[in-house]
DNA sequence: ACAATATTATACAGAACTGTATACATTATT
DNA sequence: AATAATGTATACAGTTCTGTATAATATTGT
């Protein structure tokens, strides 16, 4: 089946080249295959666009989740090692970046489909860690949630910038303290 | 001279619409004028994204700057403000993100001209940071700088995706208690 | 073997995009 | 008034882009 194999392409030269720079001719010519066949899968280029968003983001939140939930059972040492595993993420080598983080900036336009997935992809992502931060028992989870959501977009953002810039390890460093005083609260 | 309006409705249509997405004849069309003149001050269309990061940029440092030191005398107290004018600049209502934070995501390959700009004006701030922190007696003046700039970029971030979104505040907050410890280190 | 499904190959329509050529008009300066 | 600078109007070359039409070929299930 094709269909996994265009999405994979398409989500690498989505990063590595821009979305808008990248054609369908492209994505086809990598992919080993011709346009008729995307067009069978895809329905538009949007289209494409907005299943790639979606993959990326089920991928990245299914590794975070069974990263968490392998390593630790007290949901406030989850919040702790939260940024334990980005940091592991966003290290690795074939990192590319978060693809919402990217499709947000190349369509501003918020009434535009590719940017309320975006939107509402970065809004599940801080409840990921709201709902963590209220087990934990924190008083102000959807503040705490939003502060780390924050520093996450901002340490992918530094580390798309210019790879190996190292700010996530002073990110983690943040998280710590702004986790402790949130706890004590 | 057209060339300042050229550079305002090109600010302005890249920031709404996306750089990539905004062609030479919209913004010549917007900014009443024709394709002849804007080429006659831009060789390119990438000069004119050149110089369209470069004066955003010095704008924007600028008004800071100036914010910054006509509010406050002590180093520690313009490093504490720092938050509360960057509140002003995201909430004010004709604020339409920060220009290289979306030129990267759009130019992601590191080689290219614009990308290079977007991550030299990134570190720049970085570095306006680290001098207010150091001036403050901060030991650790660079993992501050690097935390609060990528609060920063995650507040403008979070800001370019849900206008209104109220997460400033949190990243305000967050900024205090990290300059707090820093300070007492 | 047969039928349904998946894939290829190729050409092309129609639009949008960057950049240029050419000729003319307006404005400012000396 | 003469000269230079600035801007207009329009057409177009050349490329790239999305999406489709058409016809042939593999692959798979029953």
């Amino acid at each position: 089946m094709l269909k996994d194999k265009i999405l994979s392409v398409a989500t690498d030269l989505f990063q590595t080249r821009g979305i808008n720079s990248t054609g369908v001719d492209t994505i086809v010519a990598v992919a080993g295959t011709t346009k008729m066949t995307l067009y069978k899968y895809f329905n538009s280029k949007e289209e494409l666009i907005l299943e790639v968003l979606n993959k990326g983001h089920q991928d990245f939140q299914n590794w975070l989740n069974d990263k968490l939930s392998s390593n630790s059972k007290k949901p406030s040492e989850k919040l702790q090692k939260l940024f334990d595993f980005i940091e592991e993420w966003v290290t690795a080598p074939d990192f590319r970046g978060m693809a919402f983080i990217k499709a947000s900036a190349e369509f501003p336009n918020e009434e535009n489909a590719i940017h309320k997935l975006s939107s509402e992809q970065s809004r599940e992502f801080k409840q990921y860690i709201q709902d963590l931060a209220t087990q934990a028992g924190i008083k102000d989870a959807e503040g705490i949630s939003l502060q780390l959501s924050m520093l996450f977009e901002g340490a992918v953002q530094a580390e798309q910038m210019k790879r190996g810039s190292g700010a996530i390890k002073y990110a983690k460093k943040a998280a710590k303290i702004l986790i402790d005083g949130a706890l004590k609260q």
